[in-house]
RNA sequence: GAUUCCUUAGCUCAGCUGGCAGAGCAUCUCCCUUUUAAGGAGAGGGUCCUGGGUUCGAGCCCCAGAGGGAUCACCA
């Protein structure tokens, strides 16, 4: 924020107190009667038609008596045609010379009626016939502009500008206002495939007294008239299982999630995901579900295409999807056959693959460092990668023919895990043992192992139906289907710092302190801010205020000591 | 958290060996009745991120800090 306001800026306030002046209310509280969009208007264009729309003025090219204008709408934008004598068919052509040539900028929303045709160079256009000021626009937009190659003029490029200003980069940047469509259309797919499939959607507590269901660091907060503790959930999983032990078959949740944990290019604090689960199910009928879901979604983003471009990697959902297990994954492409060693020899593998481990690893975790640093990356096509070790798994069902094991799965695209799957564990005494281990995790030191979840375990003891549960990133999808490498792209409002807080500097403030109204414009041109200006001593503000009056030859008169001094008390 | 780069007009960016703060677009004034990122002529607009230091002189060099980007680490 600038402290005081560029010559713009001025030049706008001017020109809205001058509509004002005029008798046009810049900020008019009437509906305006749309009844056409502009985008709609150019793929059916009707010679003639009269049309009525709105939306911001986005180019304006005087020419003598006529003009051109761009009006961008919700929809797109659609050029304008100005001419004086059809805007201002009387005498008066004030509306023409004044209203629309001066006291209209670039970014004020303005209301047309007219009707369209098409110029000499085949451009369709409204040729306005009447205008109305609907809300003027005080700071100037970047312009950013597009000539005949498409090359991108002046673009509002700047990233740590564009996130903090999401509604500036939606306004002047057409491909941004399209991802976030997408990431709509995207979740609208989602939702359509398991509402056909019956299954429900709800809500479950975002504020939670226990954060499980995954292994991270939540945020916590606290309620005042229960005087406890309460995390911002790190995930919603536990809940929805206690839905499906109340009986209903089929329930998802699009949930935001919250960690406390770092941020950078796929990592932001708040997160969506959506889970579902599926009672009387495993882990192949949800693979299956997965990839047809998948299959659906991204022909609904991308007009019925199932493949994505990512830089030179063309990436194809269509199902099926290849299938390969975690031991046989780390087989191919390590050599190495770690089917039933134990935790010393694991050790001795990935020391000689190379990979950093610690005393605070277990099995499993060491497992994970191996698939992650010599198989992930090699996923582009979407893969289901399967049977976890069960260390890692803590809510996942044993596998049926490997006890060392949990039938889990993962879906890697692009080197990326992108969704996460069970067979739920519904053993309740086997589950309270898993979280036992956990507990012996986090004394061992790993400060991401899960909470004891109570209620949760007597949830399972009155029975949970056999279950297959699965997760997706919404971010990650949504950052894969529209080619963004980054979760800020994906997100509108990313996690920034604070921006920093210029004091801006208001002659009230001054006045509040005792300045007279007289002098407060000069004791802020002197010393900026108000902490700027206690700072100083009273003598030496008597003696510079006198100085400044002598210099600017100010007609008021001489500041005396006492009156300064009282300033200060 | 580490490394590294960036921060100059409303936007995009130049700025040489340390020597008067620059361009295009936008803005303002004047001219122009079908233009196409761009008609013509003229004008205004700056906390060079902040604070110190070196120097006769700092946008540029040095130190510290802020914000941002990238890579890595951390993060199922």
């Amino acid at each position: 924020m600038s402290a005081r306001l560029s010559e713009q800026e001025i030049q706008r306030r001017e020109a809205l107190q001058k509509l004002r002046e005029a008798g046009i209310d810049p900020y008019p509280a009437a509906l305006y009667p749309i009844e056409n969009y502009s985008t709609d208007l150019k793929t059916n264009f009707e010679e003639g038609k009269k049309v009525v729309l709105a939306g911001r003025l986005m180019r304006k090219k005087v020419q003598g008596k006529a003009s051109f204008g761009m009006l961008q709408d919700s929809k797109g934008k659609i050029q304008l045609y100005f001419n004086r004598d059809e805007v201002c068919p009387g005498e008066d052509k004030s509306l023409y010379n004044d209203v629309f040539k001066k006291l209209l900028d670039l970014g004020d929303f303005i209301g047309v009626k007219g009707e369209l045709f098409k110029t000499q160079v085949g451009e369709i256009t409204v040729k306005v016939t009447e205008f109305t000021v609907l809300s003027k626009s005080l700071k100037p937009l970047p312009v950013v502009k597009t000539d005949e190659q498409g090359k991108v003029h002046d673009a509002f490029t700047d990233p740590e500008q564009r996130y903090r200003m999401r509604y500036v980069d939606l306004v002047v940047n057409d491909k941004v206002r399209e991802t976030f469509r997408k990431r709509t259309r995207l979740m609208n797919a989602m939702r359509e495939f398991f509402n056909q499939k019956d299954y429900l959607e709800v809500e479950t507590p975002i504020l939670q007294p226990i954060p499980g269901g995954a292994a991270a660091r939540p945020f916590i907060t606290h309620h005042n008239a229960l005087d406890i503790p309460l995390y911002l959930r790190i995930a919603n999983e536990l809940y929805l299982k206690r839905l499906i032990v109340g009986g209903y078959e089929g329930v998802y949740e699009f949930a935001k999630d919250f960690r406390n944990e770092g941020m950078d290019r796929t990592h932001n604090p708040e997160f969506t995901v959506m889970e579902i689960y599926v009672a009387y199910k495993d882990y192949f009928w949800m693979m299956d579900f997965t990839e047809q879901m998948l299959e659906h979604v991204v022909k609904a983003v991308n007009n019925g295409s199932t493949t994505v471009q990512l830089g030179d990697r063309e990436i194809d959902f269509k199902a099926p999807f290849k299938r390969v297990t975690m031991i046989d994954a780390i087989k191919e492409h390590t050599g190495h056959d770690i089917s039933g060693i134990d935790e010393k020899q694991l050790r001795e593998v990935c020391k000689e693959l190379g990979i950093a481990v610690d005393d605070t690893m277990g099995k499993g975790k060491l497992i994970d460092e191996i698939f992650g640093e010599k198989c992930e990356p090699h996923y582009v096509q979407p893969t289901f990668i399967m049977d976890y070790p069960k260390e890692m798994s803590p809510l996942c069902k044993k596998h049926r023919d490997n006890p060392d094991l949990t039938e889990r799965f993962e879906l890697m695209v692009n080197g990326k895990e992108i969704a996460n799957a069970y067979s739920e564990l519904n053993d309740p005494i086997d589950q309270r043992e898993r979280f036992e281990e956990q507990l012996k995790l986090s004394e061992k030191g790993d400060d991401e192992a899960m909470f004891i979840d109570q209620d949760f375990l007597r949830a399972l003891e009155y029975g949970m139906p056999p279950t297959s549960g699965m997760g997706i990133g919404i971010d990650r999808l949504t950052m894969l289907l529209t080619n963004q490498s980054s979760i800020q792209e994906v997100l509108f409002f990313p996690q920034m710092r604070p921006e920093k807080k210029v004091a801006a500097p208001n002659k009230s403030d001054f006045e509040k302190m005792g300045v007279p109204a007289e002098w407060s414009e000069h004791v802020m041109a002197v010393y900026g801010s108000v902490e700027e200006f206690r700072k100083a001593k009273p003598t030496q503000v008597h003696q510079q205020m006198n100085g400044y009056r002598k210099k600017n030859k100010l007609d008021i008169t001489a500041l005396q000591l006492p009156e300064v001094e009282a300033w200060f008390n």
